[in-house]
DNA sequence: TCCGAAGGTGAGCGCCCGCTTAGAGCGCCC
DNA sequence: GGGCGCTCTAAGCGGGCGCTCACCTTCGGA
C-alpha cells in the first residue's frame, strides 16, 4: 500500500517514485535536512535520524550521501521541467502561455520550496558528471520560456529587445522564489504566482494583459 | 600606506577598511573560498592556504571561523546598501531614479559576485544575533527600493498595483544576478545592469523609458 | 643593548564526520 | 520447517575538522 502523503498545503510530493519506502522515508528526511541547513551541514546521521533509521541503514539504499542529492536534484528538476512543459504546450496565444507558465512555475518553486532550494543552490555539491546531467536539464527550462518568448515577438504580441537577456531574467526571478518564499508569510503560493505573471508579462510588453 | 588593490574589471574591493594587511588577505580568501565551495565546505586550512599563512595564523585576528563570514557579510551588506541608498537619494524623477538604483546594485552584484554570493547565500551558517543584524540591513534595502516605488506612484508615474510584491520581485531580481552570473559569460555587469534597468521599468509600467 | 608586545609557526588535541563490517531479525518459497 | 535473501542495527575505523598551545621571530622605544 503506497501511502500518498499529502502536505498541509495539498500538494502531492513527487517522491511516488522512489521504492521502497524506507529509501523514500530517507530521501524526504534528505530534503528537510539539506534545505534547512545546506548539504555541507548535514550528516549522514542526522537523515537517518530523522528517517527513524540508525546511521548504517542509509547506505542500504543509496552508495554515498552525494547519491541522494543527486537522486533528489534529478527528480526535482524533472518535476519543474515537467509542470514548465506542460504550460509551454498548453493552447493559446504566447501570452496567454507564458503566463501560464510562470503561474505554475512559481507555484512550484514557492510550494516545494524544500525540494526547489536543494535543487537550486546545492548544484555544486554535485560531482562532475551528475553536475552535467543537472545543468542539461536547467538548459531544457531556457529553451522551454525562450521559445514562448520568441513565438511572442514572431507573432508581434511581445515587445522584447533581448530576448536572451529577458529569458534570463524571467527564469532568475522564478527560481529565486524557492530562496526567499515563507511559508507562514502573507503571501500563498498562488498569490505570488498570479502577480509573477503579471510582472513577467510586462517585462515582454505583452500587448494587452488580462485583467488581475 | 593601504596598497588599494584593483581587479580585473577594475572595481575597488571595499576591503580597505580591513587592518591589519594579514587580516584582509584572510578575508579576501575567504570570500573566495566561501564563494567557490560555500562555507561549510570550505575548512580553515584552506582559508589560511590561499592567504600564505599557516592555518593557525587564522585565530590571531579572527575569533572562530563563524567570525570571518560575519565580517565579510556585514562589509558586503553595507556596501551593497551604499550603492543603492546613493542611487535612491539621487536626482532626478522617480523613473530615473529607480533605472540607476536597479543600475548600480546589479553591477555591484554582477562585478563582485563572489562577495555577494557569500552575502546572500551563507546567512544561515550565522548564529541568531548576527543574523539578525544582517536581517536588519536587508530591510534597509527593501525599504530603500520601497521609497522610490511608492514615489512613482504618488506622482503618477508608475502603475503598481502591488507595491510590496514588486518591492520583493525587484530585489529578488537583482539579487540572484550573483547566482548566475558568470565573468566568463557574454555580458558585462555593466549590460547586465542596462538590461535589468529597463525590464524593471517595465514592471512598474514607467509611463516613458529612456530610449536603450 | 635589552625588553616586551605583536604576529607568526609546528605540532597536535578531541571530536565528529562519511562510511564499513559482522551479525541479528524476519518473511517467503520450496 | 528450514534455508535464503533482504533489511536493518551496534559498533567502530580512519581521517579531517575547528581550534589551541608552546614557542619563535621581528622590531620600535628607553
Amino acid at each position: 500500500m503506497s501511502t500518498a502523503e499529502e502536505t498541509a498545503g495539498g500538494e502531492v510530493p513527487p517522491w511516488g517514485e522512489v521504492t521502497p519506502d524506507a529509501a523514500r522515508r530517507l530521501l524526504v528526511a534528505a530534503v528537510e535536512a539539506f534545505a534547512e541547513r545546506g548539504y555541507h551541514a548535514t550528516t549522514t546521521r542526522d537523515i537517518a535520524g530523522r528517517a527513524g533509521m540508525s546511521p548504517a541503514a542509509l547506505y542500504i539504499h543509496y552508495k554515498t550521501k552525494e547519491e541522494l542529492l543527486h537522486r533528489i536534484s534529478r527528480i526535482g528538476h524533472e518535476k519543474a521541467l515537467d509542470v514548465l512543459r506542460t504550460a509551454a504546450e498548453s493552447e493559446g496565444g504566447p501570452a496567454e502561455r507564458l503566463a501560464e507558465a510562470v503561474r505554475s512555475f512559481v507555484r512550484w518553486h514557492a510550494g516545494q520550496h524544500t525540494v526547489a532550494r536543494v535543487v537550486q543552490y546545492e548544484l555544486d555539491a554535485l560531482g562532475p558528471e551528475a553536475r552535467a546531467e543537472i545543468v542539461a536539464l536547467r538548459r531544457q527550462n531556457d529553451a522551454a520560456v525562450r521559445g514562448i518568448i520568441e513565438d511572442g515577438v514572431a507573432a508581434g504580441d511581445f515587445d522584447v529587445p533581448d530576448v536572451k537577456g529577458t529569458t534570463v531574467a524571467v527564469l532568475s526571478l522564478c527560481i529565486d522564489v524557492a530562496r526567499w518564499f515563507n511559508v507562514n508569510g502573507p503571501r500563498t503560493p498562488d498569490e505570488v504566482g498570479a502577480l509573477y505573471a503579471d510582472l513577467v508579462l510586462r517585462m515582454v510588453g505583452a500587448k494587452s494583459r488580462p485583467p488581475a
